[in-house]
DNA sequence: CTGGTTGCAAACGGTTTGCAAGGCA
DNA sequence: TGCCTTGCAAACCGTTTGCAACCAG
């Protein structure tokens, strides 16, 4: 996602304090984060927001397309970025350790052929 | 999974009619079900489970090694017998459509450079 | 001023737990 | 008979919803 800030000051939409902080957060920090560790950093930069606040601010933001939701085998929802290129993480499904990840030629190869018109997890 | 039967008999647990059942629906129908529908399917064949009682008995196989639990986006945790062969499926991160998939050697090379000593998912 | 945004309380849905009753080996 | 297994009720936990108060533009 391009600018975020600038689309939603365009479509009429509020630039609130919370939801600032939860763009800048996520703009930064590109990993996926569930609701309750980004509330834990808004408190702990002393933007105090209701739980409730941050789950409806996420899923506007899901609304807007400027955030996607995902489900990587942990309990809870996380959220990230709208990714524009086409990156990729691996997660590890015994502890949920996520990184980013470079991707050979090959595998960039083999996902456009499995990749028909949409896009997938590969699970082993 | 080889043979989960034996596995459990060798180890002095029971073969009730709800477990024999559940092996036998996870070890036909080898795609991912949640605990709802593995109990709809339960009914449906005049076995009467309580809803509780299908939720442990899979955790159950899980801890003895004969399924696993996968989250693929749903809301709902899901389980399949544990593969023996690194089969694979893919998952449309839109309408959580499941399918199996033969994977050429090109990807399985890549996967084994990704994967360290642990299994990954790898998502778009 | 006013409609988007927030906090609070309560509801919700999937899952887990405690406990007494049931049933395989 | 002994211990694994089951059903029921209630707790749990992440998430959602209704509604009145709040505040950025």
């Amino acid at each position: 996602m391009k600018d975020p800030i600038g689309k939603l000051r365009a479509d009429g939409f509020r630039l609130t304090k919370i939801r600032k902080s939860i763009l800048n957060f996520l703009t930064q920090n590109r990993k996926p984060v569930s609701s309750s560790r980004l509330r834990a950093y808004l408190i702990k930069n002393k933007i105090s927001a209701h739980r409730t606040t941050v789950y409806r601010e996420l899923l506007f933001l899901k609304k807007q397309n400027i955030v996607r939701e995902l489900r990587l085998g942990e309990n809870s929802k996380q959220y990230e970025i709208m990714p524009e290129d086409d990156h990729h993480h691996i997660i590890c499904i015994n502890c949920d350790k996520i990184e980013d990840t470079e991707l050979n030629k090959h595998l960039a190869t083999e996902e456009k052929m499995i990749t028909v018109n949409t896009k997938f997890k590969i699970l082993t």
